[in-house]
RNA sequence: GGAGAAGUGGCAGAGUGGUCGAAUGCACCGGUCUUGAAAACCGGCGUACCGCAAGGUACCGGGGGUUCGAAUCCCUCCUUCUCCGCCA
């Protein structure tokens, strides 16, 4: 969530900032948080006051016991009594109030950095960089989900058997290309100075709060009620939740951690198009890049992060395009989202396969991840970021139909030494 | 799953109702000494909120309760360890 603090002092720039996403509830919710907190404060103050009274008060009562001076001590326990009844009263309305403050903070989604378009839907994008030439298919070119089951790698129906609709079954060099992929990221990443983990894939309420998939995002994940666990939706949530409730050196920053893991997702709501084949999945793998960084590098660290993704599509051979989000496009809890989109030929569409993201403050004022400043003797909150590097089935996708040829796939060089063979026929 | 024990500052570890935000040791930071280093000695050393400051308030796994007063007593949840059972 945004830092009370922010909010205080700079009301306006605020404002002004979430006027991109364009949503005209977000000025009246920023003075409402503006109210509350100055409510709960000045409520502080007497309380803490009151509090005094009753800790000096209750020394006293101590002292005149052991003075045997009973009476005086009984004398000062009403006296405590009231001003108990008072303290707890107060106590009860700031609880009331800080729940209220936190219920509009949790509404409030991240200010977009001053670089993102204003713009209500994704028309409103922009796009900022493109790569390569689209390819030209020969006439018999057939979408992925053709060549999936023509070359038989990916069964579809084998996956609703099992399971239900979007969780296909890779089989063959389908499941062989999956995993030089998956290999073939972790690797790139590890080379780029990514440590590599393998969290759990199952988390807690604490955790899903931690990166803002909960409250906002509750319905899109999987939930496990005996337990109380989310399945994740993107292993940004166990990676950057490693870092909650931590206060970090100067000198450990930038922490560049990569998981692959499956993700999954509800995706309730998009049924109807855009669903077929790899493009929806409710399971599907991804490997993500995550880096906690001091607040004065994150931009630069964010661009590098843009590099890393751009090299890994290129040496794919994959014609992509990238996409400055526009705030109305923009996830809740960033201030700004690049996406990467590939080009899928035989579809003539382009696919999202990764978005890169600078949450700067919003997801460790959650977490309560920070740092010791050293010049300035004090704890501050970090900047955490995150992109695919990248998200598998589009990826596949994208392969299987740029690069079939009427004699079958042939699969980018740089893949060669990572599956074992060169083509799919 | 059954039985028992325990959770205190970065770590170790005291503290069983009052002056305890918490002894002590280690680690860490600053200083003295030294050509330099080590050792020794001196000082500092949690987080958050309010305040110009002095200072105040909250926090001893989480939540709730008893009491004038709780790290200390009670309830509950979580976690860890030991033993038994089950199992990859």
């Amino acid at each position: 969530m945004l830092e009370l603090n922010y909010l205080r002092e700079n009301r306006d720039e605020a404002v002004e900032r979430l006027s991109k996403r364009c949503n005209d509830s977000y000025p009246k919710l920023v003075d409402k948080a503006i109210d509350l907190d100055s409510k709960r404060r000045s409520l502080q103050v007497e309380l803490d006051s009151l509090l005094a009274e009753q800790n000096l008060a209750s020394k006293e009562i101590g002292n005149l016991m052991q003075s045997g001076n009973r009476d005086a001590a009984e004398g000062l326990k009403s006296r405590v009594a009231t001003l108990k009844t008072k303290s707890q009263d107060l106590k009860q309305t700031q609880n009331d109030l800080e729940k209220e403050l936190s219920d509009t903070l949790y509404q409030i989604p991240n200010a977009p950095n001053q670089a993102v378009p204003k713009g209500k839907s994704e028309t409103d994008n922009e796009e900022i960089f493109t790569y390569g030439e689209l390819p030209k298919l020969h006439a018999n070119a057939v979408p992925h989900w053709e060549l999936a089951s023509k070359y038989n790698l990916i069964d579809f129906e084998l996956g609703v058997k099992i399971t239900g609709a979007g969780f296909p079954v890779y089989r063959g060099k389908g499941a062989r290309l999956q995993r030089a992929l998956i290999t073939f990221f972790l690797d790139e990443a590890n080379k780029a100075g990514y440590e590599e983990v393998i969290p759990p894939l199952v988390v807690n309420e604490a955790s899903g709060y931690g990166t803002g998939q909960l409250p906002d995002k509750e319905g899109q994940m999987y939930y496990i009620k005996e337990d109380d666990f989310y399945l994740i939706p993107t292993s940004e949530v166990p990676l950057t939740n490693i870092y909650r409730d931590v206060i970090l050196k100067e000198d450990e920053m930038p922490i560049k951690h990569t998981a692959y893991t499956p993700c999954f997702r509800r995706e309730a709501g998009s049924y109807g198009k855009d669903v077929r084949g790899l493009n929806r999945l409710h399971q599907f793998d991804k490997v993500e890049i995550v880096q906690i960084a001091h607040p004065d590098q994150s931009y630069q660290i964010l661009d590098k992060m843009i590099d890393h993704i751009k090299d890994l599509l290129e040496k794919l051979e994959l014609p992509y395009r990238i996409l400055r989000l526009c705030g109305g496009d923009l996830g809740f809890a960033s201030a700004i989202t690049y996406d990467f989109e590939v080009y899928s030929a035989a579809q003539d569409k382009w696919l999202e396969v990764s978005s890169v993201s600078n949450f700067e403050t919003y997801q460790s004022n959650r977490l309560k991840c920070r740092f010791k400043n050293d010049e300035m003797k004090k704890t501050q909150l970090v900047h955490t970021l995150n992109g695919s590097a990248l998200a598998l089935p589009r990826i596949l996708a994208a392969i299987l139909e740029n690069h079939q040829t009427e004699d079958g796939i042939q699969l980018p060089k740089i893949l060669h030494d990572y599956t074992g063979f060169k083509t799919i026929d």
